[in-house]
DNA sequence: AGATGCGATGTTATAACATATCAATCCCTA
DNA sequence: TAGGGATTGATATGTTATAACATCGCATCT
C-alpha cells in the first residue's frame, strides 16, 4: 500500500516547491531549454498549491505581477512545461497542474477531487488492463494516455454538504 | 485476445445504427426518460460515424434539419444522452461519441485516433492499477473515471504522413 | 559596430467550447 | 381538462484556446 500523497498530506510545502524548482532549473540546463522568468513564474504559480489551475486563472497572477496579460503569455509557458514534462495537462478540468515527477519519463494518472481541484498523481501504464489488448488486437499504436479518476479528496469528503459541485 | 473493435472493421453499420436506437428507445420506454425528437436525432448523428463530434459539429446538422440552431439545444441533447449512458464525453477532444455498450453499466475506456478521430470502446475498471491503490491509501473516493488512449489507428498509421495532426 | 538569425514575448483578434436566463410550449397525470 | 414538471426556443454571455503578426534581446558572424 502506497504512502499518503503529499497533495492530501499536511508537509515542508516550502521545500517541495524549492525542490521541484530546483529540479526544472538542473532539467533546463541538461537538456539546454531556456526556463526563462515567465515559465520559471508559472511553474512557481502551480507549484504554489497541489491543485489545477485554470490558464486564465495563471494569466491573472501573471497580470498582476506585470508579466504580461495576454492569454498567449500563460499558454506558451504552460505548453513549454507540459511539453517538457514540468506539468500536466488535466483534461477533466481543461486545467494544469505541476508534475509530481518532474525528469522522470512516466504515464501520470490523477486523483481530482470535484470539489477543491486538489490533484495527487500518481503512475500508470501505457497498457493499462484491457485497454492495451484492445490496442493490440486492433493495431492500435497508443502515443499517449490520459487516465484522471475525479471524486472527493478525504477533506472534503469530511465536510460533504453532499453533492457540492467542483464547479469552483 | 479481443475480436476486432467495430469501429476499426467494416461492419453492417445500417444494422448497427438501427440496434442502439432501438436499445436507447427501449431504455428509455422501461425508465420512463423521453427520448425527444432532438435527443433521437444528436443520437443518430454521432451513431453515423464511429467518431467523436463536437458540440458544434452536431449543431450543424441539427439546424440543417431545421431542429435548433443555438448552442443549448445540442448540448442539451448531449447531456441527456451522457447523463443517461447513451454517449460519452471525450474529455482529450472536448467532443462526443455514440456509447458502444449502451444500457450497461461500466466504465468506458476509449482509443482515440489523433488522426482522423475515430473512437473505440472498451472497459476499464474504477480501480486501473495504481490508481486505485493510491485512492485507498489516501481515502479518497473514486466516482469517475476517465481512460483514454490517443494514437494513430491502423487505416491513419498505413497512410501516414508522420506527424499530421488530429486537428481536423 | 553592423547585419543576421532565432527563440521568446507582446498584442490584437477570433475560433471553439459551454452555460445562464427566461419565456413559451409540450405532455403527463390526476 | 387544468396544473405542474420537463423540454424547447432564443438571446446573451462566459470560458478556454489559437491564429496571425509585430517586436525584443541576445548570440554569432563579418
Amino acid at each position: 500500500m502506497p504512502a499518503p500523497d503529499p497533495a492530501f498530506d499536511p508537509h515542508d510545502h516550502a521545500h517541495c516547491i524549492a525542490d521541484a524548482l530546483q529540479t526544472a532549473e538542473a532539467q533546463c540546463q541538461r537538456r539546454k531549454l531556456q526556463f526563462t522568468p515567465v515559465r520559471r513564474r508559472v511553474l512557481e504559480i502551480l507549484l504554489r498549491e497541489h491543485r489545477a489551475l485554470g490558464a486564465y486563472d495563471i494569466l491573472e497572477v501573471l497580470a498582476a505581477d506585470g508579466m504580461g496579460s495576454q492569454p498567449p503569455v500563460a499558454y506558451r509557458a504552460l505548453d513549454f512545461l507540459v511539453s517538457n514534462g514540468f506539468a500536466h495537462r488535466i483534461e477533466g478540468l481543461n486545467a494544469y497542474a505541476a508534475c509530481a515527477h518532474p525528469g522522470d519519463d512516466h504515464v501520470p494518472a490523477f486523483l481530482i477531487c470535484r470539489a477543491c481541484r486538489t490533484v495527487a498523481e500518481t503512475r500508470a501504464g501505457l497498457d493499462q488492463g484491457q485497454l492495451g489488448d484492445a490496442a493490440e488486437a486492433n493495431g492500435f499504436v497508443i502515443e499517449r494516455m490520459v487516465v484522471e479518476a475525479e471524486g472527493l479528496c478525504p477533506a472534503c469528503a469530511a465536510l460533504s454538504t453532499p453533492g457540492q459541485d467542483i464547479s469552483a
